[in-house]
DNA sequence: TTGTAAGCGTTATCAT
DNA sequence: ATGATAACGCTTACAA
């Protein structure tokens, strides 16, 4: 249409105070123009947003949905089960949204399968199902742990402890086996603790790591920050010198750490640009249902500070 | 109707693979069913849910207004000025939310007497409005800075370094108020600084206070614990003792304060029952746009650890 | 370029 | 209790 068109149509809606009816918008196109974003419900006491993880990704995955004209809706989910899979699918089948962001499912979900099958346009963040051809966001702490390694070598540390996140979750499983096979060229003495990513775990962890430090240079290298600073609070506690007495490692980069003494290194997760994928991935398959996805990773950062 | 029928309804709802549509029903019914958070983006480099702040009353809110069958969509905005509010006003004249939770606003901000004065159902979080009649919800920290003073003057504290939020805002100014209120009763010799909120300004203001301790037992009470964090990361470089040297109090008992040594005495910020009580507030001014809305003030707790 | 009409899938109303 | 019909305000298609 000719601007000038326009700009007359436009004067005159200003002046009729005419305000474009959504509702009846998005019934006649048969689109909601709106993302959910779901999220588990499932840390007892603690919203999901609570979590940076989640937090950082919504803010993320905020701004890229609106530069695409698209709001983001908040759907709380109970549990990780087949209930939750059907009213996931409900949200769209009663277009609610026109698709999806998934995160927060643990290993072996039947949500991705049940999304799938319905074909329901969706992604999945921070997961990576067993069945292939899932519409997936993920990251590969690969290359910085290799750095983290090398590091560690070149600091001359020649056992590491290795405190593992909640083997619940996809994150926990690939960081394990990254870290292993990353393992092959060293020849550390690497001993494997099981955690479950809670500060109290890295503090409850703490006393006996500390008690059984030997001659050799030890490192302790957690799966996430938030079980780092439990250690770091332990340490505080009882003035063990870090790292003089022993290197501590995190993952993900938390702003809080930047409290801790000393600034811990760490493994800073892309989190901002996984939200900003997760919504790329998600439109090409809302505007191409058929279409086959790759799934997308993203390379994490080592953050070398001075606690090893 | 009578039960049997509904059952048989949805039998054959069931068997048909029927979805009612949503779109259908918000038209026809006029509604959205939605609910918009506006959140601010002025934080640069951080996005608005890294603030546990917006992220906590977020939680809330979305779980109260599910709990109303409302969904809760996400908006960001820019700025704080008058294209914010008409933005804002856009969203509920274009019908794509039922009302608006909004956060973030600084002082003086124009928005809360634009949207009145267009009839918009409307809450403010954390915000008082010099106009009356506004609905908001906020927390009053009288009765925590009373109990805190009351320990302090216990432990024979003389002399309090009062670090204040960024100024900007409604909940920096009044606690300064109200600080100053229920320091009356007693002597103590009170040094102000003006503070940001930020981790930074925490860490910038500590060597100038630690080097200039005197002969009276000293305390440093923040308007935020993240100002406080940045102070025991000083603390922790320097080998300063805390409350041995000095102690400190901050404000909002975020979650990370748990990683710290000591365990920092803080003032617990109701953000949960703000956010549940913000949905309660919005839902009043949907369904009945006319009626004038009180304040509502929610009582902050003292929480007593070992930095003082 | 402008105008007219059908259709989206509900809700609401009014008859039966 | 059930059925028929208008209305919601847009999009799309087709006609003028």
């Amino acid at each position: 249409l000719p601007s000038a068109t326009i700009e007359r149509i436009e004067k005159i809606a200003e002046k009729l105070g005419y305000h474009p009816n959504m509702l009846a918008r998005r019934l006649a196109s048969n689109k909601s123009f709106q993302i959910g974003y779901a999220v588990p419900l499932t840390f007892p006491g603690r919203g999901a947003f609570q979590i940076p993880y989640f937090s950082m990704i919504l803010d993320a995955a905020v701004i890229e949905s609106f530069a695409r004209s698209y709001n983001i809706a908040i759907y709380p989910l109970g549990d990780d089960s087949s209930s939750c899979a059907d009213k996931l699918t409900d949200l769209v089948k009663t277009k609610q949204v026109d698709g999806l962001i998934v995160s927060g499912l643990k290993r072996g979900s039947p949500v991705p399968g049940f999304l799938k099958k319905e074909g329901i346009p969706f992604v999945i963040v921070g997961s990576l199902p067993e069945i292939s051809g899932i519409p997936c966001v993920n990251y590969s702490p690969g290359k910085a742990i290799k750095r983290l390694l090398a590091e560690l070598s070149r600091k001359s540390y020649r056992k590491i402890h290795f405190v593992t996140g909640d083997m619940n979750y996809y994150d926990a499983v690939n960081q394990k086996e990254i870290f292993t096979e990353c393992l092959v060229p060293y020849n550390f003495n690497v001993r494997e603790h099981v955690g479950d990513y809670s500060r109290a775990c890295g503090y409850r962890l703490a006393p006996e790591i500390v008690e059984n430090i030997g001659k050799e240079k030890e490192c302790v290298f957690f799966a996430n920050d938030r079980m780092a600073s439990g250690f770091f609070r332990y340490c505080a506690e009882n003035r063990i010198n870090i790292p003089g007495t022993l290197g501590v490692c995190g993952c993900d980069d938390e702003d809080y750490t930047k409290a801790l003494y000393p600034s811990l290194t760490t493994i800073r997760q892309p989190r901002a640009r996984m939200g900003h994928a997760a919504v790329d991935v998600l439109m090409k398959s809302i505007e191409k249902p058929s279409s086959e996805i790759n799934p997308v990773e993203i390379e994490a950062q080592f953050i070398l500070n001075s606690s090893i």
